[in-house]
DNA sequence: ATGGCTGCAAATGTTTTGCAGCAAG
DNA sequence: CTTGCTGCAAAACATTTGCAGCCAT
């Protein structure tokens, strides 16, 4: 696990050279507020995390938007949305997963399915679409809830 | 389907009698958008939409929205968020039914598959969640878009 | 040094809310 | 009548943008 984080670290790294742009504290402090939650987090908590943690940083919520909607946009974050706080990001160092969220706690479930993963490339071959990612999410009431 | 709109209206009129609530001209003027309407729609597009073809109604925006969550509370309809428009809507009136999106011209495919509905019922079951709903999006390029 | 990136504040777009009057039960 | 519902305008949020200065490269 922490492997796999320093190797997203290094990814970020790489992606940035690679476009030609700068590889700022800013971005990477974003990815690892992700790359350690334990919970999908929105822009607003990421950015409160931040200042929790690494005061020093003096970080604007613009800059948590901005480097969210980079990292999303090179694919090494995901964002959901559900709920009514807007969307949640969670970082794609993890395992591919869906959700199962409970609609009255909202306790969320992760889990994969090989079946459905095959299933999907096939309905996405069968419309001739070239998919690049996918989200599914299961709503319903979890065992305390019901 | 003009049959299974009119099933949802009269299911409409049974839940808000059932809830003692009052059957309200704009509810049903916002549920009748959704059925005959043959995309996603966006709260300010159906009110656009209400303007255009029932003038006389003159309803506010914050009613829509107000007939879109209740609508979606009673289970009725259902939404669904991409792109950077907001929340779009669709009736529940038609067969259930999952989305392939294409993000750049953001054309939908929708489709089903047996197979996959039956294992989110098992791995909800052994998740121990009662399922009320779900949501599915593939997103990839269309054949024209690639 | 140069151009991308940042923080700040203002702007935007979407959705919600307070309230007084209206209308369905 | 009573109470929920509506339209309006204002408020609340979440997210984006313009800009001047800063900092990687």
């Amino acid at each position: 696990m922490t492997n796999n984080n320093e190797q997203a670290i290094d990814e970020l790294k790489k992606i940035v050279k690679q476009k030609g742009l700068k590889y700022t504290e800013q971005r990477e402090i974003v990815l690892k507020i992700l790359l350690h939650a334990h919970a999908h987090l929105t822009a607003e908590e990421i950015y409160n995390q931040i200042k929790l943690e690494e005061p020093e940083s003096n970080i604007g919520i613009a800059t948590v938007y901005r480097a969210l909607g980079f990292l999303e946009e090179v694919n090494l974050i995901t964002s959901i949305v559900f709920g009514n706080d807007g969307k949640k990001y969670e970082s794609n160092a993890k395992e591919h997963h869906d959700h199962l969220i409970c609609t009255s706690c909202g306790k969320i479930v992760e889990f994969v399915d090989d079946e459905i993963e095959k299933r999907q490339d096939k309905i996405a071959s069968k419309n001739k679409f070239k998919i690049t990612s996918h989200s599914m999410q299961l709503y319903g009431l979890c065992s305390n809830c019901q």
